[in-house]
DNA sequence: TCAGGCAACGAAAACGTTTTCGTGTTGACA
DNA sequence: TGTCAACACGAAAACGTTTTCGTTGCCTGA
């Protein structure tokens, strides 16, 4: 087992000095043709790497991006640190992942790991316990200390830093409209509880395109999951919920939900009922991922394009970190959503 | 904005030496209780913290594990990371990421970028080209440097290293089993090229099962399909070579697919023919992910428990890496896959 | 012959810790 | 009064780099 080898060890092996070694295999001309090629051959020969931990010591930074996400067993996630990676690895960053899975401590404790030097920048989304409890402190104390934050989906508005986005609200009206458009009368919305941003925001397009077509809402057609675990249990009580969505409004012939689970469910109930999906009941989901694609039928989606979040807030990290001029102008960029439409609408 | 402090900054401030402060903060008995009081309260006030990146190179250690798949936005992978991070995080552990992208120059670069200091061990599967290609030199170069490796799901024998592998023959021979008790008399499989060993395995429990009961196979009933890229089309050259398979076998009644995708593409492609599931004909898949569970009708499948892997394969990488006694003792762990039945069987 | 300059290299600091090994000041005790 | 232990603290090395600033030795030119 040949361990990784120093400078400090090919200095003593080569009889010259650490800093002739260094030298020589940056190429400095400080150094004679000679002992440059001994060096080089040596170290080439014992295959010789520079140890990222001093590196990162001494220059103050380590090139390394952390990533804090609810979860990563989600289509939508995984296709941002997918997009984060891409970028992150074609400008010579890695990404370390920490998880919170939505709750707050974790959420807290995962920052404090990374921000003691393993890190140059955050890129996260707000779990969903931080969101309801409204604590963001730990976010204004890494930025004050002077790490910056890119947060993507789940935002808060009143931090200081880069945000990456989609319009909920306008994808949610967009996916409305068509709903409208193709002629149904009752459309109804299955939505998470407000506190969560985007649950909120979706739920304002539904209104807003239902306003744009002077179309009177119904608290009846809303329905707010209260999603606290998604544990295999909640699915059942989502049906009946769904189910009874179906019950309270007979005349239903479109419903927009607000992920993919959520629409895949009330597809299931639709089913069960003998509805005929898009005669008589069209549907329209949230997030366009693996579901939403193989469903019976194939699901009309608005699409978030989770991968380009990823690599735009991947941008903006970066862009801060190796920005010279120390200028605090925070972006907030949005990515478009696109209406992928499928066999689930007409 | 206030940087983070460090102990020099202290012990400037507090008037004291820097080891004087160290050791008051870890309550050294060399440290009278004044200045270990007076230390701690500065620290605490002005939020200290050990920087990790003096502390790694320091202990030549950096809590850290790498890990290296293929893909990430894929059901089980991220249920193994998940895995992974849990038991990493209890233990103390960070965990840095690196896709692969299933290319085997990707997996060579992001392990060079890995190994050099920046993390103590790999937990990773394999890229499908590396298998093709059957080059392993970044593993045993990796392990001769002292780095340990801990490989699941896509392993290669050889290596000197750990494994967390499920029996994908016992697990496949346990379906395509069900199928033939169900009453399937023509059983067909619907698996990848022979290089990828998971594949390879699948397929072998596929005929064990067939020979424990003495039905001999067909080559007309053995589907292996060329996933080059997933991309699009692929998509529809598949459906074709399903549909091409039924053709072929006009009495097929039972088939076994070694993904989930092939599973839900093969059940499509079914109900285009007007085939009743499970009544005409049964299907079951392999991996337990997000689709099976919401297809119509959902899918018998066989589940790897990809959380219980990666929580396995932190496990073993960890004490590996605490352990004292260098002792290069390999285990092969496997895990026990579990027939989960659905509506796709009787 | 000697100042000056250049080529080639080395010493040392710095990044932020921990830890080993002093070292100086007490107080007690003979 | 002198000795020795206990106590409280500091200096310095070490981890592996990079970089600044010397420091040689030799050659050139007047």
């Amino acid at each position: 087992m040949k361990k990784k080898i120093t400078l400090k060890q090919i200095a003593r092996e080569l009889d010259v000095s650490i800093s002739t070694v260094s030298k020589a295999l940056r190429n400095s001309i400080e150094i004679s043709e000679d002992t440059r090629q001994k060096v080089q051959a040596f170290a080439k020969f014992y295959n010789y790497r520079p140890n990222n931990i001093a590196l990162s010591l001494k220059n103050r930074k380590t090139k390394t991006i952390g990533i804090i996400i609810p979860e990563i067993v989600h289509h939508f996630f995984s296709k941002v640190i997918s997009g984060i990676e891409a970028v992150a690895n074609k400008r010579g960053y890695n990404v370390i992942v920490g998880l919170s899975n939505e709750s707050f401590a974790k959420e807290v404790i995962n920052m404090e790991m990374l921000a003691n030097g393993s890190i140059d920048g955050f890129i996260l989304s707000i779990a969903k316990e931080t969101l309801q409890q409204q604590d963001y402190h730990h976010f204004t104390e890494t930025i004050s200390q002077g790490m910056p934050i890119v947060m993507f989906d789940r935002v808060v508005n009143d931090i200081k830093c880069d945000k990456v986005i989609v319009d909920d609200a306008q994808g949610a009206k967009k996916a409305v409209t068509k709903l409208i458009h193709n002629g149904c009368k009752n459309i109804a919305i299955i939505t998470t509880k407000d506190y969560v941003s985007v649950g909120k925001l979706r739920t304002q397009g539904y209104l807003d395109a239902l306003e744009a077509h002077k179309i009177n809402p119904k608290a009846s057609l809303v329905l707010k999951v209260d999603d606290e675990l998604l544990s295999e249990d909640h699915l059942d009580s989502l049906e009946k919920e769904i189910e009874h969505l179906f019950n309270k409004n007979k005349k239903l012939d479109g419903i927009f939900a607000v992920n993919e689970l959520y629409a895949i469910t009330a597809m299931k109930v639709a089913r069960k009922l003998g509805l005929k999906m898009p005669e008589d009941l069209q549907i329209i989901g949230f997030t366009d991922g693996v579901l939403s694609k193989h469903a019976v039928p194939t699901l009309t989606t608005v699409s978030q394009h989770g991968q380009k979040i990823g690599e735009k807030a991947a941008e903006l990290l970066i862009n801060n970190l190796e920005r010279e001029d120390e200028e605090d102008i925070y972006e907030t960029v949005i990515i478009e959503t696109e209406l992928i439409e499928r066999e689930s609408t007409k």
